[in-house]
DNA sequence: TACGATTAGTTCGTGCACGATATAATCTAG
DNA sequence: CTAGATTATATCGTGCACGAACTAATCGTA
């Protein structure tokens, strides 16, 4: 029984989300080869360029990653001087990470790759703004989900 | 210069694919909780109940990610019995991954809660077959797309 | 048939991402 | 003004994902 599955794996939004960020991720590992920089690292100074110096906990809300995976990479690019990290004077506790003149540089170039990908797409300004924003609606609405447990059957 | 960013984060489609399936992956993980399994292992179960055994090389085609990613994960669902593993007589290079019925069940209760996590999307089935289209697309897309390498500026 | 090219899968090293846990700074009752 | 709660970040262990390099099987062509 059960010889017709309930979804095609292609009308999966779940698999074809997975599929894609995994494609992306390809693309511009292409584009970043042997630099050093990387995808996560490109939404980090895209997150900084638009809203200035952010804290970690700012970071990670904005690129919907949580603050233990932003802080070891942080401290990598802080490093290769592509931003500063600079504990909050008003609250100690904050770690403030503002992208330096050689990150903007890095950015610039990055965004080139950036628009190819985008070229790549074929989409326009308005259907690529309205796809973004779908997605985003998603996202919410995932984060917001609590699927319940699923058991494990008896071997 | 440069006041204005080209993009707003928001209206980039890579970084709101990235946010959306992070934000899978946890609804995901939160649902299998304890039970060992993960996202990635379901979605090859999906792709193993759509078409049946599978060699990896057609299991990676149909999931969008490497043989040496499903190699050792592959290895794993067989240790615990969701899968076989079998080198193929007619060419001992292969090996096809098939179901087995523990995994089977496995994965009728990993179903259950994607239908919670599709619920939570409020798409009705002919949106998010649509959605599933276009991401589908845009996966192609990017897969042709070879951008040029980008230069790091000198420090 | 036999040897170089191709193909299927594996192994290795690195990086991202997460939950759980730890630590230090700040807040808040009492 | 202090003890416990809360908050921001860091650390640890595990798993996925990739490119590069490897091995073994098969193919192709002389």
């Amino acid at each position: 029984m059960s010889q017709t599955p309930k979804y095609r794996l292609a009308e999966h939004i779940c698999h074809q989300a997975y599929a894609l960020d995994r494609a992306l991720n390809r693309a511009y590992q292409t584009a970043f080869a042997s630099t050093g920089f990387t995808y996560p690292k490109y939404i980090v100074l895209l997150a900084l360029d638009e809203f200035g110096p952010l804290t970690i906990g700012a970071l990670s809300a904005h690129a919907g990653v949580e603050t233990n995976t932003l802080s070891p990479l942080l401290k990598k690019m802080a490093e290769s001087g592509i931003v500063t990290r600079t504990r909050s004077e008003a609250d100690e506790r904050q770690v403030v990470i503002a992208m330096t003149e050689f990150g903007a540089a890095v950015l610039a170039n990055a965004r080139e790759a950036a628009a190819e990908i985008y070229a790549a797409f074929g989409l326009g300004e308005k259907e690529a703004a309205e796809l973004a924003q779908t997605l985003s609606k998603l996202r919410d609405a995932v984060a917001e989900a609590k699927p319940s447990p699923i058991k494990i059957p008896p071997r």
